[in-house]
DNA sequence: GGCATGAATTGGTAGGACCAATTTTATACG
DNA sequence: CGTATAAAATTGGTCCTACCAATTCATGCC
């Protein structure tokens, strides 16, 4: 902790027990700061800083006159970390790209190798809204949880997470006009990537995801960069 | 903003006014809290709150009596978040390293096609003092600077940004004694994945660091789940 | 029972006081 | 003049009280 050399903060310690007593207690919702100012034996100041923090982690909502409620949805400092790093949307958009290209495909294949039925049912069900939704955003939401849900049903909570947050930031992208009406491929594509992992080939599943993701890179108008030949 | 429904807040809102104070001034420290409190019109609680959210966020670093200090550390959020997410640490190790193996190949092919020459002479400087170095701590730090150079040297900053946090996460786990001492098989296959991005053969160089991180799982420990063998 | 209004509750903000850690300044000594 | 030490100033951390803003709950009316 840069702020002492040996002591830990107030705000620091706060936040931990408020962690322990959620993991614990599993309560959908936090006592107010006041009771917990009276309860920790801290001012209020300091709830209010160790649950913003706790806010900002992605484990509670707040709302002013409603109190905080917990969730989980601990993407949501990657999506932050990667707008402030990359604020340009276009260059943002080309690199998530990239990433999916790597990551994706290998979560299609351990998907096929780990996915329970439930994990099936879900992707058959999503398949099936994606099919047949017509509205953009709509659509855009049932790709992008296709997405996560084969994150999920590679039983891999990091990837997951990793998924989840590009998803966060794809679908503010693809909402703003870099979505072109290719909907019917993108259709087929997955299709096929469910196919595979149905039939639990896992290499047909990463093959068909990144033959899907290219075709996905084409659709939005994002071409690879040049190959370099220059030695160096 | 989950807050209110269409005002933003003050903390909201001096966030990310002094975000854009940051990137305008290039300053390595912030005023302090009475000045800004001053300047924004705003109480010190509100600039408490303010830039401690940008702390967490890996912008600031805040020392008692000290003051702020400009940083670029954005990946710290996303480890948080792994380890909220994944506490236990032998599972976090097994599911970064299966992360690990589907980025960190794309990495290595995208920085044989785009590594600059400053890039590689810090690869190959890296590359030096991981081979010359001794103790269990140097090893590890050098270790995953190597990695860190080859995410910078593929020109992707979302995947860089990932690959600085899961270095985070990996030396806190590689430092508590998940480490066998073969560091000579990691200088080779380390030797084999930067020829093959000094000759510019994206294939090579991903295949190397699939060895190696094939290699690396095998060294920590971590055996690959068993294959389901049962169709849906 | 449904709707409108007022009261209570809960988070958001302001400001002042005081404490704790670090930096700067002043003083003493060789 | 240079160095070490102490004191003062500065800066973040915490506490408290008061008041504002948003939401929820209770009450009254039709």
């Amino acid at each position: 902790m840069p702020a002492t050399k040996n002591a830990i903060s107030l705000v620091d310690s706060v936040s931990g027990r408020i962690v322990d007593l959620v993991r614990a207690s599993h309560l959908d919702r936090l006592p107010t700061e006041r009771f917990m100012s009276a309860q920790f034996g801290v001012s209020r100041g300091v709830i209010r800083e160790a649950t913003k923090r706790l806010e900002l982690q992605g484990m509670l909502e707040i709302r002013q006159g409603s109190g905080m409620k917990v969730v989980d949805k601990l993407h949501k400092p990657l999506s932050s970390a990667v707008h402030l790093r990359v604020p340009d949307e276009k260059t943002r958009l080309v690199q998530l790209t990239e990433v999916r290209l790597a990551l994706e495909p290998e979560q299609a294949r351990l998907a096929a190798e780990r996915a329970t039925k439930a994990d099936l049912k879900r992707l058959q069900d999503c398949h099936q809204r994606f099919t047949l939704c017509e509205d953009l955003e709509t659509q855009v939401l049932a790709d992008m949880e296709f997405h996560c849900l084969i994150a999920e049903a590679s039983r891999n909570e990091v990837s997951s997470l990793l998924m989840q947050s590009l998803s966060d930031l794809l679908q503010s992208s693809l909402s703003h006009g870099y979505r072109r009406v290719t909907k019917d491929l993108a259709v087929d594509d997955h299709g096929k990537v469910l196919a595979a992992i149905v039939d639990r080939n896992g290499d047909a599943a990463a093959k068909a995801m990144r033959d899907h993701l290219t075709h996905a890179r084409f659709d939005l108008g994002l071409q690879p960069k040049p190959r370099r030949t220059v030695k160096a």
